[in-house]
This record gives structure tokens, C-alpha cells and sequence, in this order.
DNA sequence: ACACAAGGTAATTAAGTGAGACCACAGACG
DNA sequence: CGTCTGTGGTCTCACTTAATTACCTTGTGT
């Protein structure tokens, strides 16, 4: 075996396969590849929640906290700072009466929101359709 | 406080916000919208590695294996199971000598290959950048 | 009988996540 | 004066989930 298994079913699926960590079919993955360093970072929990409502505008850390009422304050701290390490959002201190933080996209963080929003969208067309088959699943088990 | 936070400085974004949760701006964000929910799919160490391997075709499962060498075959098998649970990817056996299982992509996994690539574009893109900015945040700590 | 491979499971360990106490600072209240 | 509130965190500990190592089952060629 080994020969003839990958088969390419539309030519779509060659510009996916050579943007995957640009490799070479029966090569390796290479572990530090720009996809899974990216996927590690937006993957998680609460990233994404975060981005999108920067997205709105410049919010400051309560605010955040207001609009995502279910993260804690631990994880909303880390994930910002890990947002803010990677360069997608930068952290602004305004020395006020009790000083005031402000977050925001930084021009990078904005240039992610497009696959963002693109993969949103089909978050919310296939919804339903993974719903069905996650019950299908179930039932035949 | 609480009034003019969010301030939109961009009208791409208005559509972003809208997508995110379809939530009204202040409402708490729902903890089984679609995002969340697609994003725990894909937004872990694999599935993506995954469907990236297989949107180059049928793969059987040592395949799989050969093309994402650092795998284990634990996280393999219920990588595979969760996706298929998903509807993305269809599970064939044959009833060969040794019982073959060959792994492909649904229609509907087809269709998330656009927005996986473009995200997957934008991180082929944006990592050196994004690498700068991590040193960059290491050196002034 | 023996090694070997495909496909998968069981048990163990590492990592992510959460709840809540605590800190520093300033101002308002009593 | 001493306490209380609000902001933007940090710290420790317990818990939940993800991930790795090690083993099992079935068939097959030698």
C-alpha cells in the first residue's frame, strides 16, 4: 500500500493541501508551522469571543468582562495578555483616578477578522446541519 | 460609565459584531452559539491537521498516521470519531483481507475548506509578524 | 507458533480552566 | 480616623478536559 490513497477529488483541494504547512504529500508536518502555531492561539477558549468584540471598538478590561459574562477574570487577563504578546491587540494604561485600561485591535488584529468572520459565517450556516448529524451519530450507536 | 465604549471605527466591523453570537451589544454572549460550539471542534491540536490531510483525498487510517507523523493513535481515533460524529468526515470500511477504513471528507466538509483556507492564508501571512511581536513583548518584560 | 500490522481501547499524566482570596491605589462616607 | 467601593489585576488551589504511553484484538503471511 502507500500508492494511490490521496487522490485529489477537485482541483479546489491542491491550493488547501499546499497552504497546510506547505509540505510535501508523505513528508511530515513540521511542528512549528505557521497554521498550528496560529490555531494554538485563536483555538482556544476565548480568544475569538475576545477579537470579536474588540471588533465593535476599543473596550476596556470590565467592559470585556460585561461582554463575555461567563469568562473569569484569571482567563480574561491571560488570554489578553496572549493577545497582546502575539501583536493582535495592544494595551493602553490611562493614569485616571483609579487607572483605566483600555484594549484595542492593532492593525494586525484587524487583518484577522476577515477568516475570522468568514469562518463565523460558516459556523452559523452548517450549524444545524452538524446538530443533525452529531443526533444521527448518537442514535446509530 | 458604560455608554460610548464601543465605539465602531470601522463599518467592516458592524458585520463581524454581527456575526459573532448574534448578540445585541451589552447582552451576555450565549454559551451554545454556534462559534463556540464549531470552534471547540476545530480550534483543537488536530482536527484541522486532519481535514487538511484529507481534503487531499480519501485516507485510510495508517495514512492519516504516515502524513501527521507526531499523532498519537489515541488522539487519531478520537479525532476521526468526532469529526465523523460532526458530519465532516465519512468513515468507509471494506471488507478486505485485513479490514480496510478509508476516511474522506462529507459535502459538508468540503464546504469548510474556504474558510479553514483562509484563515490558514492569513497565518502563512501574518507569522512573521506575529513572531516579531512575541519578541518584541519577551524583551520589554 | 511466531512476528507483524491495522484499528482501537484502557489507564495514566499533563495542560487548560475556574472560583475565590488578596493587593495597591484613590476617593467617598460615616 | 477607619472603613467601604471601584478598577485592574495577581496568586493559590481544586477541578475538568486533553493528550501520551502502553496494551489489546483480529487476521495473515511464513
Amino acid at each position: 500500500m502507500g500508492q494511490g490513497e490521496a487522490k485529489v477529488t477537485a482541483p479546489a483541494f491542491d491550493a488547501t493541501v499546499q497552504l497546510f504547512a506547505d509540505r510535501q504529500p508523505g513528508q511530515p508536518v513540521d511542528p512549528q508551522c505557521p497554521v498550528r502555531d496560529v490555531l494554538d492561539r485563536i483555538g482556544d477558549k476565548w480568544s475569538t469571543l475576545i477579537l470579536g468584540t474588540l471588533a465593535g471598538g476599543p473596550h476596556r478590561f470590565s467592559a470585556v468582562q460585561r461582554a463575555i459574562p461567563d469568562i473569569s477574570k484569571r482567563m480574561l487577563t491571560q488570554t489578553l495578555r496572549d493577545l497582546e504578546r502575539d501583536g493582535l491587540i495592544a494595551r493602553t494604561v490611562f493614569p485616571t483616578k483609579p487607572p483605566s485600561v483600555e484594549y484595542r485591535l492593532t492593525p494586525l488584529g484587524v487583518t484577522i477578522l476577515e477568516p475570522l468572520t468568514s469562518l463565523v459565517r460558516w459556523a452559523n450556516q452548517s450549524h444545524a446541519a452538524i446538530r443533525e448529524a452529531r443526533l444521527a451519530f448518537d442514535q446509530a450507536s
